[in-house]
DNA sequence: GCTATTTCGTCATGCCGGTTTACAAATTAG
DNA sequence: CTAATTTGTAAACCGGCATGACGAAATAGC
């Protein structure tokens, strides 16, 4: 009762599984994993008074951590200070991993991570796949992953599981792509067109950044606005550590926030969209460059070169971006917003008019907006961690299937 | 591993308290008590069977919650089947009390609402409280308090906690009010100015208007946005079933929500607000009406009498509105836009112009704008309600308080 | 160097909480 | 009236964490 009281989250039918026993254990074991994989080598008795369990109940839970090849012991730490010293332990580097793909427009990226959050194994191919029909790119696809699963086989992990990122909108089944307008894909389940017998998981490369930056960002907070562009303008709004999905699963849709409302017309049916003024296609128009296959990269390159068209469309792009925000902030109070994907490549001369426009329009202080250091990284770094996240998350689900 | 991975909320450290038999408990008596109050009267088979407990573990668990005065047996249920009838299981009627009250513009008003929902008691005073400092006010609430516990006490409750509303900003530590403008007050710390003995929470109207709106809404979504304009224009933006409070506290600020980038000054240092077109004094201005009393009342009057110049403004406000909706809808993608408090008054004349832009505006399904049933009660009831969710969601601690 | 102290990991034991199994009670179906 | 079904409860069981005691391995003090 001394807590606020309606921090509502936990109300209702709260958890839907019953709390019993087996739970609590399960629980207990992801706390455990958890624990020890955040703060470095830990005894278990350290890890018993973070978690508020006793050495007792730690050590059973440890045990079964290392049968499962989960935890492993690193031996005797060196003591400092008075006392036996414990056994340091460490997530293992020989358990289960995660593998990342990303589906991007022109190329195509895979990667095995290990429970420790190294990348363990990668293959990368580069070429055009706009209007390539899914099949073809896929079956590439597949054959990189055989490679990276080979690769990270050799090193003593198993896949736990695959995720793929994609340029596009995914149903909530997490099997279905809708819409990948850069890719020319609708309605398409890669559930049968990929390696069978791995959990899949699918989602856009957008939410993948934005959890990538959530879970290996330095000092990233558990609530920000994650912006980026790679269909359009996405933001993820990441909320309490989690992911804001939206009803229908279209959530963070920052490019079609209105900026002027009788601006010019949008294909959503709006007028005056932010798209309209800091979409890749008008950003190319007002800086007099033609769609070509890299786009990003021509603009980013023209800009350095000091293109003074390119670099006043970067500029209006950025006040249009800061017009946005200021809405979404007011709307959200995040602890930051990032510019992630590849954004990140554009951000010296987007920034500066952007942080003004913002600025500008807050009393009180100003919601700091940063770079993600992943930078075009994170989409497909964000799919491998989530795959080890589940793992940390429910050892137990993953113990005998090594 | 079948549900989506990257659903992160339960990620990281999970829950803060160490995952032990006696939490468990006390989940599983929140999950009963809950089960009950939700379902209407229920037997202790019924009980088990959706919260995936045996009967046995139900039956001690009910004999605990009806020592505690939380549940009480109706007797035999009527029998439609085969089988043995059960023991119909409802919330108790003389438990603990939620005491809600409510500190408006011009108004002053308490209840106290009992475990079923039910509302026992009520006082409201009326009077404008506008630039009157606390104390006074306070002393009066405190009276109408008193009067309400008295009364609450006579029908066999105890108060279980008291929550305010006021129309400001309040501190995160749930007692301190740091602005309320149209109270003139600022950085009031109302936990010494309020009978001491109950545990306190003070949140801002619109945030306990949405509650209410979640809590006791016919058919509301886990998901949506709820607009009200008490002071300013604020939004609560409901996740999950909970609500989206901000780093600072500050989450919903609708009202600063640029509209017209180049639109006139705000006192926020912006441009163009929607509270510069949709703010209870630009629309007075609009229509030509000076500022009173009972602003909201004044123009509702008018628009009813037909006054042309009234409604314009009104349909401008709604055009607005629909522009600055639009981008959070884009943002959040909620199942549906409710306006609450005193904004429902005006809801005739505000919507048609509101939706319109709104689906203008948008490609695909439209997301459904509704007016709250509950009107301007929300604040106060939600107040109430919070205390009770409060003890739905955690019953042993207010066990031995009776 | 020797002993006292501190801390670690692990037992054996106990308590607590949900499950399993069994059974009496109360109803409907035939 | 009997068989079948469902409810609620009691007894025995089991899983999981806490408690308390112990040996092991380090430091601190003499």
């Amino acid at each position: 009762m001394t807590a606020p009281l309606h921090e509502a989250r936990p109300s209702g039918p709260g958890r839907a599984l019953p709390d019993t026993q087996q739970g609590m254990r399960r629980r207990n074991l992801a706390r455990v994993l958890h624990t020890v994989r955040a703060q470095g080598p830990l005894s278990r008795a350290a890890v018993a008074s973070r978690i508020g369990l006793t050495r007792a109940a730690v050590s059973t839970l440890v045990d079964e951590l290392i049968r499962s090849g989960l935890l492993e012991e690193l031996g005797p730490e060196r003591p400092g200070r008075v006392g036996r010293p414990g056994s340091a332990l460490a997530v293992s580097g020989r358990g289960p991993a995660g593998i990342g793909a990303e589906v991007g427009v022109d190329h195509l990226a895979v990667c095995a991570v290990d429970l420790r959050g190294t990348t363990r194994a990668r293959a990368i191919r580069q070429g055009a796949n706009r209007d390539r029909s899914p099949q073809p790119v896929l079956a590439e696809l597949t054959e990189l992953i055989r490679q990276v699963v080979a690769e990270a086989e050799g090193e003593g992990l198993w896949p736990a599981g695959l995720a793929v990122a994609v340029p596009g909108l995914v149903a909530r089944d997490g099997r279905t792509v809708v819409r990948a307008p850069n890719l020319g894909w609708h309605d398409t389940d890669l559930g049968t067109l990929l390696p069978a017998g791995l959990p899949l998981t699918v989602d856009n490369e957008a939410n993948f950044g934005a959890l990538a930056e959530l879970w290996l960002g330095e000092d990233t907070p558990r609530d920000f606005l994650h912006v980026s562009a790679e269909i359009g303008i996405g933001a993820a709004v990441v909320v309490d550590g989690g992911l804001l999905r939206g009803t229908r699963g279209f959530a963070g849709e920052l490019g079609h926030v209105p900026v002027r409302p009788d601006g010019p017309e949008c294909a959503c049916g709006g007028r005056g969209c932010l798209e309209q003024y800091a979409g890749e296609e008008a950003v190319l128009r007002a800086a007099g460059l033609e769609p070509g296959e890299d786009r990003v990269g021509l603009l980013a390159g023209r800009a350095a070169q000091g293109d003074e068209n390119v670099r006043r469309a970067l500029r209006d792009a950025g006040t249009a971006l800061g017009v946005a925000l200021t809405g979404a902030v007011n709307l959200l109070d995040p602890e930051s917003v990032v510019l992630g994907g590849e954004l990140s490549g554009l951000a010296p001369w987007l920034l500066p008019s952007l942080r003004d426009e913002l600025a500008r329009r807050t009393a009180g202080p100003v919601c700091p907006v940063t770079v993600s250091p992943l930078g075009p990284e994170g989409p497909l770094l964000g799919a491998a961690h989530s795959v080890v996240r589940a793992v940390l998350d429910d050892p137990a689900a993953v113990a005998g299937q090594a």
